[in-house]
Parts: structure tokens; sequence; C-alpha cells
RNA sequence: GGCUGGAUGGCAGAGUGGUUAUGCAGCGGACUGCAACUCCGUGUACGCCGGUUCGAUUCCGACUCCAGCCUCCA
């Protein structure tokens, strides 16, 4: 397996430090908003990715957290005149309905930065004691990020060339410019835990560290997160792990491409954004995630909302060529599986393993009078579809999705008057009466087994 | 300014030193009462300029443009 590592930028082969386990954490959410389309790209990414270590045999740990305090968490809450924890709890909730509508399957755990300041602790007072941070007179802890050499690995940047251009704020009570804080000091009125520095919460980089080494250990394998996190996040965190544990911190670091609208960045801070719980009250969540992993997860995604038409009309081929097949399984071609594990196992090509896919609708397709193998088919490409979190449904659930405003049974009569009329050749009615139902979406399809239908809305 | 990516046919999107990606859309044919679904066939696509090579979209260099990071952001 070969998987590209943003610390040599190049791909590599995989191998875990231990036989037969993986273990990954990926950086989470900060939970004071609603999860946004760019969230939904790095949870399906990851998803996949997860999904498919496992598939390949190996023991997965996948750990992602979630950052329930820091800044702009408590000026929401502030402002919503709520505690914190309120905020939060709604906010978590509403992350693992949005996720488990797209499909994406639980981490193994998801430790929140609150229930481990102890560890936070820990680690800043080793850091203080090995010398790399300091209480300042404001009453923060910094990190001395001059004290870690190799500071800039992972982004190929040289800390003096960062200052020249460097729009770091200038804080007084920093050595230099380039410290970031491990320990904020509260302000009056701040929620805030206890310290050996007084009052206060921690910084955000440092409960990824304190968190990733909690779970996994002092060395893991994957570590993985959103395009903007490499840096300063993930450097600090390099920096701050390996100098409290004199140990390697990461193998293999993963970013996920960004998602764009109207080819800028989608985020936050732009107020760009799409929810993810608004995209899916018009589209179905399947289309979202195809159109999710019919990217490479590395490439930037340009989202449009007519891009989910056509993610909707490749997952309809998929789910016709599904429909009026009795999946079964049996004898079927290893070409198939070995090319899509082969695409998989090459960075995670999901664009590529679709491709295998879309062979197989055709050898289904073409098929079809044969319904043993046709039936043996479809199971491979069910199968296949399943391992990337897809064709999970039935063809009939997806195809007819939620008939808006007529009922199956009207529709059923419908069709019985239309085919009625076709056999008196009256052609004229027959074609106003399925005009009729198309104005309502539902187009009909005849074959030689009789008349079925699909909804054409969602 | 520094550091990363990227530029592929109408659109989306992989990949490869010489041979069909794939999906959607289009065109021709088959099926159909007509459609839809499906099948068969069909497109001189690889930003620009040089270089290496028998041969480059694919390797190397320059250039142009786009995006991201350098401040919180997945």
């Amino acid at each position: 397996m070969q998987i590209y590592n943003t610390l040599t930028r190049q791909k590599e082969a995989f191998v875990p430090l231990e036989a037969g386990r993986i273990r990954m954490y990926v950086c989470g959410m900060t939970v004071y908003d609603y999860c946004h389309l760019g969230h939904a790209r790095m949870l399906v990414a990851f998803d996949v990715i997860a999904r498919w270590l496992r598939a390949s045999g190996y023991q997965l740990t996948y750990v992602r957290n979630i950052t329930d305090v820091d800044d702009k968490i408590l000026v929401r809450a502030r402002d919503n005149g709520e505690p914190i924890a309120d905020l939060t709890e709604r906010m978590i909730d509403a992350m693992h309905e949005d996720e488990r509508q797209l499909g994406v399957l639980p981490p193994d755990r998801e430790p929140r930065a609150t229930a481990h300041i102890s560890d936070i602790i820990a680690m800043i007072e080793t850091l203080i004691e090995r010398d790399y941070a300091y209480h300042a007179d404001n009453g923060d802890v910094f990190y001395r990020v001059r004290r870690f050499e190799r500071y800039g690995a992972l982004n190929n940047r040289n800390p003096d060339d960062m200052r020249s251009g460097a729009r770091v704020d200038i804080d007084e009570a920093k050595e230099d410019p380039l410290d970031f804080v491990l320990w904020k000091r509260a302000r009056p009125e701040e929620e805030s835990w206890s310290s050996p520095w007084g009052e206060g919460r921690p910084g955000w980089h440092i409960e990824c560290s304190a968190m990733s080494t909690c779970c996994l250990g002092d060395t893991f394998d994957i570590h993985g997160g959103g395009p903007d996190l490499s840096f300063p996040h993930h450097e600090n965190e390099i920096a701050q792990s390996e100098a409290a544990t004199g140990q390697k911190y990461v193998n293999t670091w993963m970013h996920a491409g960004a998602l764009r609208v109207d080819n800028e960045k989608m985020s936050k801070s732009l107020g760009n954004f799409f929810t993810v719980r608004d995209v899916l009250k018009a589209h179905d969540p399947e289309v979202v995630r195809y159109l999710l992993v019919a990217s490479h997860y590395r490439s930037a995604i340009n989202y449009a909302p007519e891009t989910l038409k056509d993610a909707r009309r490749s997952l309809e081929r998929f789910y016709n060529a599904l429909a009026d097949v009795e999946i079964i399984e049996g004898e079927v071609s290893d070409e198939f599986a070995e090319r899509f594990t082969r695409a998989m196992n090459d960075d995670f090509n999901t664009p590529e393993a679709l491709a295998v896919m879309f062979e197989l609708v055709r050898e289904i397709n073409r098929h079809r009078e044969n319904a043993a193998h046709a039936g043996a088919l479809a199971h491979e490409l069910v199968r296949l579809g399943n391992l990337l979190g897809l064709l999970e449904r039935s063809p009939e659930t997806f195809l007819k999705g939620a008939s808006s405003g007529i009922n199956d049974e009207e529709i059923a009569r419908q069709i019985e008057a239309r085919n009625a009329a076709r056999r008196n050749k009256d052609f004229a009615e027959a074609d106003r009466i399925r005009d009729a139902l198309a104005e309502q979406g539902i187009i009909l399809k005849d074959s030689r087994e009789g008349t079925t239908w699909v909804s054409e809305n969602r």
C-alpha cells in the first residue's frame, strides 16, 4: 500500500509500526457551529481511508478529537447567553447526525479537550521542565519555537523566512513572535480550569498533542486533518510532542484537499459555506457522499450545486444496474476486485476504483438475460461499493426516493390506466398520463416485465 | 515576498514515455407505439515555450495563470 506523506511530499510504501495494526489520529471539529461541506469532505475522506485500512485486514484504532473549548466557542456561548457545555453538546449531536447521514462511521475514540485538561497540563509541565516552554509575565504559557530545531520541517518552512513577511501579532509577552500559546490565562468571567499557572484554558495546538499521545502512544502511524491544518497546527503539534516525549511523533501525515465554492475556499471565516444539513434538505445524502468520493481525497473539489446533479446521475447508473437483478453471490472474475484493490492501495484512488465499478455496471447490463451471472456481478458491485460506503440501500429506495406529493398507490393506478390506453393503441392518452406523472418527477420505464418508475426528485 | 499544490476532451475527473480511463452531456445505430432504462459505435484532450528521447500529455528547465498556507479555519 502506498500513501502520500505530506512530510516527505511523495507516495511511500506504508509500513505500520506494529505489524497488522494501525494507529490513526485525525483532527476533528471545533464545535461552535454546524458542519459545513468542507468538514464533510474531510470526514468522508478519512472515513473512506479508515474503511479501506480495515478492509485490508489491519486492526485500526481511529481517533478523532473534538475541540470543545476555544475562543470562538467562548464567544459564541457568551453571545447565546449559555454555558459552553450546552453549546458544544448541541453541536456535537448535530455533527453526529450529519455524519450518520453521510455514512461516516464513528471513529473508535472521540476524545474531547475538556476531558483531557490534566493530560494537557502534564504535557505543558514537561515542556517547561525541558525548557521548551515558559510562563510569561502576562500569565500565559508559551512554546519556545526557536528551541525546537526541526521547526518547519512538515511545511518546508524556515523560521527565519517566516519572520520577514510575518503577520504574527506582536505580543509583548512573547520572547519571540513565533512562539505560540500553550495555556491561556482566564479573563474575568470566563469559564476556566485550574492549573499550576492559575485559572485558564489550553491553547489549541496542545490538546491534539496531549490527546493523540494519550490514546495512541508517543509515536503512531498516521495523523490526518484538513488542508489548512498543516501550518501552523500540525507543525506545532510536532514541536510539542517531540519536545515532550523525545520520540518521533508521527510517521505518515495525510491532508485532505479543500472544498471550494466559486474557486474560493469554503470556510467559516469567509462566510461562504453551505452547512451539511442545508444541503441534505435538498439532496440525497448518498449523492453528496458520492460527490465527495468521486474526487481523489487530496485534490480540491470545486463545489457548485449543479455538480450534485452529475453525481446523482452517476449514482443512478449504479442503481439502475442493480434494479431488477436478483443480487446473489456467485462466480465472478477476480479482475474487478483486483483492479479496485490496486487503485485503493495506490493512495486511496477512489476515482479509479469507481471507474472499475462502472465497468462492472456495463458487464451487469450486458448479461442481464443470464440471471445467475448478472446477480453475481451485481453482488460484486455492491460489495465493492460498500467498501466505499456506497450502494448500501436497495435500488428501489434510492431510485424512488421521496416521491413528493403523490403516493405509490396513485402512481400504480396511473400506470395501469396508461397501460390500458396502450393496449387500446390510444397513445395520445398514454403519453398524456406519462407526461402528467413526469410533471411530478415520476419517470416511467417500460420493459417486457411491465412498467416501473423512478423519482427524479432529490 | 516565502512555502505548497494544480493547469487533461462541452463539464466532472483518473492515469500513462508509444496502445480505450471512467461518469455526465452530444452524435449515429439497436431496442421501444414513442420515450425512459439498456446495448453497440462515435470525439485528432492533455496551459505556454524550450530540452532529453526513435517517440512526451507523461521526464527536466523557464514562463503564464489558478488555488491553498504563512492570522482562527477541515
